[in-house]
DNA sequence: GGCACCTTTGCAAACGATTGCAATATTTTT
DNA sequence: AAAAATATTGCAATCGTTTGCAAAGGTGCC
């Protein structure tokens, strides 16, 4: 008996799930207790504490769905982070989930919600699926990536999105970026500074911010009078497994010494440094080295990392705060961060 | 002129944006439409091979909320990293971004899309937010944390989701989690058989997953008859940062000798061997180091670290489907996951 | 040809909120 | 005290799908 009782009221309480509801209970009509809810001066202060109280006791929420779809706004911003399908570099990118990290905050900071997608499980078609399916008001694209036409493809829709990646010459869509030229050329002119004569540059031209943070290195070379080398650019992924690899297979062979090393992000510096300490290498005395990202680990190897930072949190406030500004149609500009250069132990004896 | 058409040309287009137009383009009902684009078999071959590509032409996609209005599912799962107010710990935490990672393949591979939100700036209310206003069908909750009040609120409003973390005696919903009782005790063994006979344990037992651990140190120096020394246990948050600092006072104080660290996580013991390193203490042959997850960089550490491994990939895998089969209002049960010690240059001399 | 039986299609009612406009209550002004 | 102005409320249409049910179109069988 009692347990029904329980049941009964159970159910009668899971009744109570319409503006509707609340309004009958209230006496007042659906239209007053939406505009109470949402704060509408329109109704009294009286009525709106009132029907306000009453959804709060039985814990009443608007239905997001039905509301979007009567406002035509979902609040949402579909954040696609996009990996290279080839090697390892998973959504564990320490960088990029900073940046990640960062978006989260400030989109909640707005009120939006956020729809995280990898681009290894995306559909192709990212307009049709966020923006012309309504599920999303905007778009957020990071990932260190080659140029791709899913991108122009958004531009040409008209979609509000906007990329975190390199400014192009021809871009018709905006891009926050940092200015990963003139980091390349701080770090190699810091390793020039500190005598370095041979530099490697460790990363791979065919992504873009990568290529230019090679053009930033050869901007320090031919400053410093420095010839350019072909050989010691070596290919290298976005893993610290690559970076031992690579460094190893050209230390191992035949090649012209190097006395400093570029590597195009934090994980595969650290990856080269396992390497070079498994050969007994002295760090810098021997080779010195200089990441990229300063990411949470490389103040904590031994010896510390290089490295040129990038700046997440204005990186996530600029690019949500564009994003929000597009979807209200205002004009926005695309924006290159500045970079610190941080010296640590890996290039600096003590 | 020219231009005009141009952009009434555009506009045009910009009007096929119901199922309705494209009914009227296709001179069927809207049902017919509807049903065609599901691939509904009531629909003839025929009739759905013609919308279907009518619909691709005009690039056309089934308005998501409309949908989800009409149906009563999202087909979106919110997933909620919790994070400890008062440490650093971000969301660039490694393991639980790779956790995360592997929920976001594991989602979409089943259709569902992916809400993300952090604790530090999410509302209090998940069960109003996320499931009452229909935000999302279930919740997947992670995060390395203390009892949170939030998540009895929402097992007793019947909401279905699941957690990351350790199962309780008196729980009323359904975790995921490593064994980390287990795990602790192979670390703790390892170092035992090794030699070690002062382990310190480096960790904030107040959270349940470490708690376990901290359990499963004391197992392990039960069995091995070792009596327990309660000042080797050195409250630690979840940094490098942190795990740098409690070695650093710990070893600078006058307190018993160590010859074993047994570090709750690898980001604590990475900075655990940043002091060690600038103190010249030999690791392992003066104290030997263990962490906790193989989180990417454990690897390529100097030296490189022991550890436990959590199984990442099982672990969204089941998240994901337990929440969903909860969705469906099948039971589902708790479960505890497989770890595996995973041994290296930190504990064994070579 | 008539009848029963499938296939296919279309009608129209939801889903649950928001909002322009009209209607009613309340206050102010004259 | 009536008129005018203002502050509150309610009506009803709308957002774009989905789906139970009824209707129409086809086929086969006797």
């Amino acid at each position: 008996m009692f347990a029904e009782y329980a049941i009964i009221s159970v159910m009668k309480e899971k009744t109570i799930k319409t503006l509707a509801d609340i309004a009958k209970m209230a006496n007042v009509s659906q239209s007053t207790v939406s505009r109470a809810l949402r704060n509408n001066p329109l109704v009294s202060q009286k009525t709106r504490d009132f029907v306000q109280q009453l959804a709060q006791e039985h814990n009443f929420s608007v239905n997001a769905t039905a509301s979007k779809l009567r406002t035509q706004k979902t609040h949402t911003i579909a954040v696609i982070v996009m990996f290279d399908q080839n090697t390892e570099q998973s959504i564990s990118d320490p960088f990029l989930m900073k940046l990640l990290g960062t978006i989260a905050d400030e989109l909640t900071k707005f009120g939006y919600d956020m729809l995280l997608t990898t681009t290894k499980t995306a559909t192709g078609d990212w307009n049709n699926y966020y923006f012309e399916s309504r599920r999303a008001d905007g778009l957020i694209i990071v990932g260190q990536g080659e140029h791709d036409p899913r991108i122009e493809a958004l531009a040409s829709n008209n979609v509000p999105f906007v990329v975190w990646g390199t400014e192009f010459a021809n871009k018709n869509y905006t891009t926050i970026g940092s200015d990963n030229r003139k980091g390349g050329y701080l770090a190699v002119k810091h390793l020039i500074d500190k005598g370095c004569k041979n530099i490697a540059f460790m990363g791979d031209i065919e992504h873009n911010e990568l290529e230019q943070r090679w053009l930033g290195y050869q901007d320090a070379c031919a400053e410093a009078g420095l010839e350019l080398e072909p050989t010691l650019r070596l290919k290298t992924d976005l893993t610290s497994n690559d970076g031992y690899l690579q460094i190893k297979n050209y230390l191992e062979g035949k090649h012209p010494k190097i006395d400093g090393i570029f590597a195009v992000s934090d994980t595969i510096a650290l990856g080269v440094m396992k390497y070079l300490h498994e050969q007994k290498v002295a760090i810098p005395e021997e080779i010195a080295i200089i990441g990229f990202d300063d990411i949470a680990m490389s103040a904590f190897s031994s010896p510390s990392l290089t490295t040129v930072r990038q700046n997440t949190t204005t990186a996530g406030e600029l690019l949500v705060s564009k994003v929000l500004k597009k979807i209200e149609n205002k004009p926005i500009e695309s924006k290159l961060l500045e970079v610190e250069l941080i010296v640590r132990q890996s290039s600096e004896q003590t």
